[in-house]
DNA sequence: GCGCCCATAATTTTT
DNA sequence: TTATGGGCGC
């Protein structure tokens, strides 16, 4: 058979469009499970194998490693060694490749180091700090989220300011140079910087841009709906001279906003390039019949979004789930049961199913349940492996010593290593100030301290001692880093540091610390073959910009476990089962997200994106009383679940009793208890399924819900106040509140003791 | 400089 | 309810 037929076979004519219309911008509008990534891998296959065109000349920008990863693998399943040479990667790890070939046109060092959220907020804070700003006033991570906008939307710091249109904005605007100065002297970038500065660097230096224009004569990118503005500029210019520009993606799946993604950038695309092709798949090869309608209907109810009609020509499969159940243990409790259920009676097994839920906070209690039922499960996010605590001490050893001024690094390890020992506040400002007024790196005043040189620090005793030391380790690795491998020079790093025996001190409650740095070894080792320099350049570069679902990949052989899952998570995967859980009013959609359509919309966005992953079976589920952060509030089904037809439904358990928002001053609503045991309620106590439930009368609490905006009212600590607004919570409000001379705070109207004035 | 205790706050998080 | 960070006392 040839090539192009083979390429070619199993698809349908949308999808054979999609793949041989390789010139001219493209737009592949593709709805869930319509072969979206076979579309894409197919189409680069085509290009090479059909047109021979060189790999060199392609690229293929995805939003994950995972992604990235996957087209890579599945390509070479199609044309083999063809693919060498080509550029398939994630947005930040083609800009960080660019940076560092090209960077120094625009000042950046070609060893800089790429910061995450942590680095951020010490970075912020020290920015803060040089302002004399009150942190406490003006949050680093609020102040981060907001420079961060506008480096999504390509403003530099020169810009910030003077585009400020509110008074938040003119305090970023008045950070955001000083943070990047020390960005700057740290010679590191934040992840927004990866994107900002590559499309500065090309719009900048002609003839950078013009090598790469040349270059990449085919371009691709996935998940299209999820680029923000910088992404969107950045391929608009390197696609500038070919127009060869291929976009796939699914506008009713972008559920990124709040990252910036600007899901403008799909639904304009054909203004944007008038040339443009674009092409629908609707046809869904994933979920049954039923599924796909639900989803359909779901999301129909968006009126910000491109028409397209799903469809299925798969079997009407078994009706939706919809059940209320007493609260979130019970629904816990029902859902394990379920995947033991169905993985009984088959054809089941429990890593077929999927629990799907809107905030991490709801997955602890369903792990307990399968802990407690003995199903075994995979938790996905939480604490990341790179997040973990000890991991990050060691990295932020290995970057100081890889790029001596990473200051984030720097303070990490004095905070946090045995290195810091004796090293306290008052002296590491002084350190940062000396630094600051010297225009330099922290570490250069250490050095300074052990050579005795001036301009010295104004550091003295213990804490000089302790700060030379760390000038030493750093010239020490450093010495040895070129004739050692990288895991001689990790272990080397742990010992001379002290830090391992540090970890090994702090006894058996530290244990599965050493594990996870004897885990970190493990994935050092992977790049031993590499020059110990440039192994620990690419190891600390990747160990940057690899997400966790890379990491867990890698670990997760066992094919037994069910899922768990937050529903952004779950964007891009399938399972046979599906249980959405927690689909209420507040959580799905998300209380905070209540404010605009547009927030309210890409919650609906994110439900249709849960929806979308079930292939045979989907459960929904919503519980009548759910515990928020300790209090007990009666939920409503989330309005999403309504626009489902009702024939497709099965619908168990729900009863219609509907407590009104706020409960009455006579309070009738109903408290409930657990009946008859256990009492108290107790953690890893067993043997506690079928319990029923009885109501019990209502008594004490209930007093001070009700407030309304303009209410004035008094606090026992905070004085008198005005009620600025008030958010219901099912029997509760959140009322912000005024004060006279404290300032506004959100208070819980059941737990603060606020009382109304007249 | 270190460590404990209490106040505070609390979505989602591809990189 | 839980996690975290800052302030205060030693």
């Amino acid at each position: 058979m040839p090539v192009e037929e083979t390429i070619l076979a199993g698809l349908n004519a949308q999808q054979r469009e999609a793949v041989t219309t390789t010139e001219g911008p493209v737009l592949i509008v593709a709805g869930p499970g319509s072969g979206k990534t076979r579309v894409l891998t197919h189409r680069i296959a085509y290009l090479l194998s059909v047109r021979h065109i060189d790999p060199h000349q392609v690229l293929a920008v995805t939003f994950t490693n995972k992604a990235a990863k996957e087209m890579r693998d599945r390509l070479e399943r199609l044309v083999g060694a063809q693919i060498n040479g080509l550029t398939v990667g994630t947005f930040h790890a083609f800009c960080a490749r660019v940076l560092r070939r090209d960077g120094e046109r625009v000042g950046i060092a070609q060893d800089f180091t790429i910061y995450d959220d942590a680095d951020q907020i010490s970075v912020m804070k020290q920015a803060l700090r040089d302002l004399n700003l009150d942190p406490k006033q003006y949050g680093p991570r609020t102040i981060l989220s907001t420079i961060s906008a506008g480096k999504s939307n390509g403003v530099t710091a020169d810009e910030f300011a003077g585009l400020a249109s509110s008074y938040w904005e003119e305090i970023a605007g008045r950070v955001y140079p000083v943070y990047q100065r020390l960005l700057r002297l740290h010679n590191a970038l934040d992840f927004d910087d990866l994107l900002l500065m590559t499309f500065l660097l090309l719009t900048t230096r002609q003839d950078v841009l013009d090598r790469y224009q040349h270059r990449y004569r085919y371009i691709h990118v996935d998940e299209y709906q999820d680029t923000n503005h910088v992404q969107y500029r950045l391929v608009k210019e390197l696609a500038a001279k070919h127009q060869n520009l291929c976009v796939v993606g699914d506008p009713d799946q972008s559920i990124y906003g709040w990252r910036q993604a600007d899901i403008r950038n799909i639904l304009d695309f054909e203004r944007d390039f008038p040339k443009a092709k674009t092409i629908l798949l609707e046809q869904n090869y994933r979920s049954s019949r039923r599924i796909v309608d639900a989803a359909q209907a779901v999301i129909s109810m968006n009126t910000q979004r491109k028409q397209k009609h799903l469809m299925t020509e798969n079997a009407d499969g078994p009706a939706i789930s919809v059940r209320e159940h007493y609260d979130e243990g019970q629904e816990a409790q029902f859902v394990v049961q379920e995947i033991q259920r169905l993985v009984t009676v088959g054809p089941y097994r429990p890593n077929d199913c999927a629990v799907m839920y809107r905030t991490n906070a709801q997955s602890r209690i369903l792990e307990e349940a399968c802990i407690r039922f003995g199903l075994p499960y995979q938790l996905i996010g939480g604490t990341r492996f790179y997040e973990r605590k000890e991991v990050k001490d060691v990295l932020a050893l290995l970057r100081l010593v890889h790029n001596p001024s990473d200051g984030a690094a720097f303070e990490r390890i004095i905070d946090n290593t045995p290195l810091g020992r004796g090293i306290g506040k008052q002296s590491v400002a002084a350190l940062n100030a000396w630094a600051r007024a010297h225009n330099t790196a922290a570490v250069a005043g250490c050095r300074a301290l052990v050579e005795g040189m001036e301009p010295l620090p104004p550091v003295t005793g213990r804490p000089a001692t302790g700060l030379a030391d760390i000038a030493r380790f750093v010239a020490g690795m450093r010495a040895t880093l070129h004739d050692t491998g990288i895991v001689a020079f990790f272990d080397a790093l742990l010992e001379r540091s002290g830090y391992l025996r540090m970890l090994e001190e702090a006894g058996i409650d530290e244990a599965d610390r050493v594990e996870n740095v004897n885990e970190l070894r493990s994935v050092v080792a992977d790049y031993e073959m590499l020059e110990a320099p440039q192994a620990l350049a690419t190891f600390l570069e990747e160990a940057a910009l690899v997400s966790d679902q890379d990491m867990y990949n890698r670990t997760a052989d066992d094919t037994e476990k069910a899922t768990l899952i937050t529903l952004h998570a779950a964007k891009g995967l399938e399972f046979p089962v599906v249980f959405i859980v927690g689909a209420e009013e507040n959580i799905l959609p998300h209380s905070r997200s209540q404010e605009s359509a547009a927030e309210l919309e890409e919650e609906r966005r994110l439900f249709f994106v849960g929806i979308t992953r079930a292939k045979e079976r989907l459960y929904i589920s919503h519980v009548f009383k759910r515990t928020v952060w300790g209090n007990e509030q009666y939920a409503t089904r989330s309005r999403f679940v309504d626009s489902i037809p009702p024939d497709i439904i099965e619908e168990i358990g729900s009863s219609t009793r509907r407590l009104p928002a706020v409960s009455p001053p006579q309070t009738n609503a109903t408290r409930w208890e657990t009946h008859p045991q256990p009492l108290p309620h107790r953690e890893g106590s067993n043997g506690h399924a079928g319990q029923t439930r009885v109501p019990l009368p209502a008594s004490g609490g209930g007093q001070g819900v009700g407030f309304r905006a303009g209410d004035r009212v008094s606090h026992p600590k905070f004085g008198d106040g005005a009620v600025v607004s008030v958010r219901d919570l099912g029997d509760d409000q959140e009322v912000t509140i005024a004060f006279v001379g404290a300032g506004v705070k959100k208070l819980m109207a059941s737990l603060a003791r606020i009382e109304k004035r007249r």
